[in-house]
DNA sequence: TCGAGATATTTTACTTCTAAAGTAACCGCG
DNA sequence: CGCGGTTACTTTAGAAGTAAAATATCTCGA
């Protein structure tokens, strides 16, 4: 198979059609989230999405670690945890063996809080997706895992 | 009251695994193409999805509607636009019968602009999601169909 | 006609985000 | 060693986003 085969009949219009379908829906969830976020917890969806990956990560992360599992550049998450430590979320230490490098960590107080947000979390989502049929959502569930991996082999081919 | 009895079978976990499933793709392509954009136009995403919705509007758009299409609110719409004015890309005229309202609409450049960006925007779509096989794309259109409806009869009930 | 409320937009103060340039520390090779 | 390139992070300047308050205009009923 040659290069134009591995590419056979990509539409650039059906292309754009399918990315906003996908794209409308998730903007609207990730809006109420945002919003429902900033109302009940007085707290951004950057900082819970940080939140969560420090949560998940027993021994804590690296501030480019973060930067990658975030998806945001090194200077946003510099902002981002400076002020989560500054409200005794997090902390941020330097590593003695590469002096470059800083390790962020969740306090006892920032685990408490993500974990009262990720039941809320959670509860919105349940609520916003509930009118959704369940073959819909296995359907889509198991789609968009096809999606992220087609991105990849895209990204790395 | 009870929020479960209201939606019977929707799990919290299995809703907030679908939608990172759904989340984590679309977030890698709205990046890219941000990232694109701006390497190859210096223009943020925004200001092509405005420029976008203003050219589906042949007679232009209220700043009210801009802001209901794009999904921002009023306080960003003054600005992005403001922002293309100088730049010479949209007109802002106030309304004569209502003197609250402003009409934007794109300049012959705006679209001249818009028109170059749309071309890249679709092949860039087409190359990122070139791999992914033509049922997926299809079934995914259509969930994403559903799930956009089940959104809007979920926030209106 | 007048005032009360509704509506359209802007302003304000702030967070979030980016790209690009800057700083500091590490690593490997001569 | 020591210097050149890489890596980890921060800083900077500015766009983009928000919520909430402010401004100005419209509308409608007494």
């Amino acid at each position: 198979m040659d290069a134009t085969a591995r590419h056979p009949e990509t539409d650039p219009r059906a292309a754009v059609k399918l990315w906003l379908r996908l794209y409308r829906p998730v903007s609207l969830i990730e809006r109420e989230l945002r919003s429902r976020f900033q109302r009940e917890f007085g707290v951004s969806l950057s900082r819970f999405d940080a939140l969560s990956a420090l949560d998940r990560a027993p021994d804590g992360l690296l501030m480019g670690e973060l930067s990658d599992r975030l998806l945001v550049t090194n200077g946003n998450v510099t902002g981002l945890i400076s002020r989560m430590v500054a409200d005794g979320l997090a902390t941020r230490a330097a590593l003695p063996q590469d002096r470059r490098s800083f390790r962020v960590e969740l306090t006892d107080a920032g685990r408490q809080t993500f974990a009262r947000m990720a039941r809320a979390h959670a509860d919105w989502l349940a609520e916003l997706l509930a009118d959704l049929p369940g073959e819909t959502a296995a359907a889509l569930g198991s789609h968009t895992e096809t999606l992220m991996h087609s991105l990849r082999t895209e990204q790395d081919g």
